[in-house]
This record gives C-alpha cells, structure tokens and sequence, in this order.
DNA sequence: ACCGTACTGGACCGGCGGTCCAGTTGTCAT
DNA sequence: ATGACAACTGGACCGCCGGTCCAGTACGGT
C-alpha cells in the first residue's frame, strides 16, 4: 500500500524546487551547480540527489511544473488554444503560446540541455520526457499530410535550435512566432491548394 | 610576418585529428574525453589544448572538415546542389545533402553537442560556427517570403533536434529527409499559390 | 511512548576539462 | 654548419563537479 510522502521530504522537494528556480532567475545554468542548489536551498547534496535522482532528474522536474499551464489551457482552455477552433487557428497559436514558454524559461531549457549533454545513463531522450511527448502529439494532430508526426518533429524543432533561441534572447521573439506560424500555415495549406 | 607551422605541430595536429575520428567510430561520444584523445594520438594532453584550444575547439575543427565536401559541391559541383538550377530543386537537394552529412557524422555531431554545453566561454555559439553560417546563408538566399534568414533557422534546427536524429539513428533518413523536403516546398509554394 | 523506516547531510570518490612550465626541437639568420 | 630563439611538447597538477554512501535523525503509525 501507498504510503504518503513524509512531511518534511515534501518541504524540502519544495524548497530545492524553488532554490532551483531562484538561482535560475539569478545566473547563468552552467554555473549552478547541484550543491550550490542544495545550499541555497539549505539541505545536504544527498537529499537533492535522493529526492531528483540526478541533474537531469532536477531539471526535468521543473520543465514540467513550467509547462504545467499550458497543457491545462490546451485541454480544457477557451479556443483557439482550446479544444472547437479549426487547426488552421489552433496550431499558430499553440506554436505561440510554445514560444511564450520558452521566453519565459529560456534559462531553464538551457540547464536542460546542459544536463542533456551529461547524460549517458538513460535520460538522455528528450523524446520520452513527458512535455515534449504531449507537445509532440498535439502538434501532429492539428497537422495534415502524410507522417504528420516527423513534421511536428520539424516544426518543434525550432525550439531546441541555439540560433533560435538566441533570437528569442535577443527580444525578436515576434520574428520567430512569425516564422513559426507562416511554416506551420504553409504545410496546413499544403494538401488543400 | 607569417612563420609556416612547424612540421612536427602539423604532424601532431593529424594525428589528433585522426585519432579523434577513430575514437569517435569506435566509441559513444560522452565517453571520448581529452585525454583519451591524447593517448589515441600519442601525444599529451597539453599538445591537443595547445592546438585546439578546448574540446569544441577540437570537435569544430573536424566537423569543418567533414562539411568541406559538401560546401564544395554547392559552389562549384553540378546542379541540382551547385548553382544553375532554380531554387525549387536546389533547397531540396541541399537538404538532403545536409541529411546525407548528418547521417554519416552522427556521433561527432553528437560529441559536438557534448562539446557545446560545457562552454561557459566564448565558443558556445552555434550559429557563429562557420559551417552553420554557411548552410544557413546559403538556405536563406534560396528562400523566398519575407524574413527568409529566420525560416532557414527553421529548417535548419531538425537536424539539431534529439527526436530527428534518433530517427535518423534508427535508419529512418528517408522520412526525415521526406519531412524537410515538404516543409521546404510548403514554404516555396507558399508566395506563388 | 515506542519503533521501524524513510529521510537527511556532508564527507568522500573518480574523473574531467583545462593550466602550467621546464625541457625539447624545428627553423631561420648568419 | 652553427647558434639562438621561439614554438612546440607532455604530463603533473588544479579545482570542480556529478553522484555515492552511510551513520545519524526524526517522522508517523500504532
């Protein structure tokens, strides 16, 4: 039988969680390292690595606190983010609201992909972590064409892309949403021109 | 005024480089650090940072000459890849050309990723890597629409994406290659449909 | 109140990227 | 040929980091 997380673990899964995101805000991901994290989060490095497993595990956590709202708006949100609006409404602005999250997580993408790199183990896939697979999937059911799920591939892409990313940095967010939606409704209009 | 390099640093430089791909065909990426690099070359470990700097110094300097072939065959080799043709059949062809690259270079293109999230220092920018400014001036001048230099970002970023080059791994190149080819010629149709 | 167990923290480990510098060796001017 | 200087070399060394370990601690069910 289930037993519940001990109370003093959760406060500090929460502590470490929020330590994270602090110093994210703070400085640049390559520099944080696990015990920085486990002293601003005042606990020993053994129970950040108890708790997350590793670096990855950390990170991977947190993404998924991040993406938390989108998926919620996605499912259950008013259109066109939502489920009732046409694809042709729903992908742009998904593909927006995407790059909103990136903007407003850049940093931590960052450490994401810097734990990426060091990881021989298992978690190397981006391709299984949970947000990507649900991104992944609504992207390519709002796509038409045959193997709509390689073109998401192609589509997400973009989002992983250093030069991309760094335009996001620079503040030309607009020109990438631009970019990403005139891709997105030129494979949309495709199959039906 | 400019001293040759010497015979014995040329000679050294070879050898690292050489040693470097072997470990690389042998062996996962994560797993090729510098000194084993050295010992493969038989040299020491400060003669490979003497040349190379660091360990993207390095892995830049083999994937340039990897993509040495290609960039050739677009400027000076036959059409559909060199110039002569219009862009409809040329950005195809180039991106299969890319893929072919990708395909055979896969682990140096993953050491390379490796390489890139330890580089707090300067060379941690893709896009300021020769070979990516290349592909991506030639893709955007083949481009129509406006804002042709962001969309050849686009299309650029699957082949840095961890889902598209897992795909690849697996053997299944052709849907890749497929995905991209579409996208491109999406976004050609798009101005004149 | 008691006890088993999950949790805690920090010392510890192996290994890595990168630096340093004393010794070596190629090269060029003479 | 020869000398002298700069460029090159190699491996000991450094600081750091991700991750492990385990003796001690304190929560929570009974």
């Amino acid at each position: 039988m289930e037993r519940r997380e001990r109370a003093d673990a959760a406060r500090n899964r929460r502590a470490i969680l929020t330590a994270t995101e602090a110093l994210l805000a703070r400085q640049r991901p390559e520099t944080i390292s696990m015990e920085l994290v486990a002293a601003e989060a005042g606990v020993g490095k053994g129970t950040v690595f108890h708790r997350f497993g590793s670096r990855m595990g950390l990170m991977v956590a947190l993404v998924q606190e991040r993406a938390l709202g989108l998926r919620e708006a996605v499912e259950n949100g008013p259109p066109p983010l939502g489920p009732g609006a046409p694809p042709a409404e729903r992908l742009p602005a998904f593909l927006d609201a995407v790059v909103d999250v990136v903007v407003r997580n850049k940093n931590l993408l960052a450490a994401l992909g810097h734990a990426e790199a060091s990881a021989p183990h298992d978690h190397g896939d981006l391709a299984e972590h949970p947000v990507y697979r649900f991104w992944h999937a609504h992207v390519a059911s709002l796509l038409t064409g045959d193997d709509p799920r390689t073109l998401a591939h192609v589509l997400l892409a973009g989002l992983r892309s250093g030069p991309l990313v760094a335009m996001i940095d620079r503040g030309e967010e607009e020109r990438v949403k631009r970019a990403l939606r005139a891709t997105a409704s030129a494979l949309l209009e495709k199959t039906g021109c």
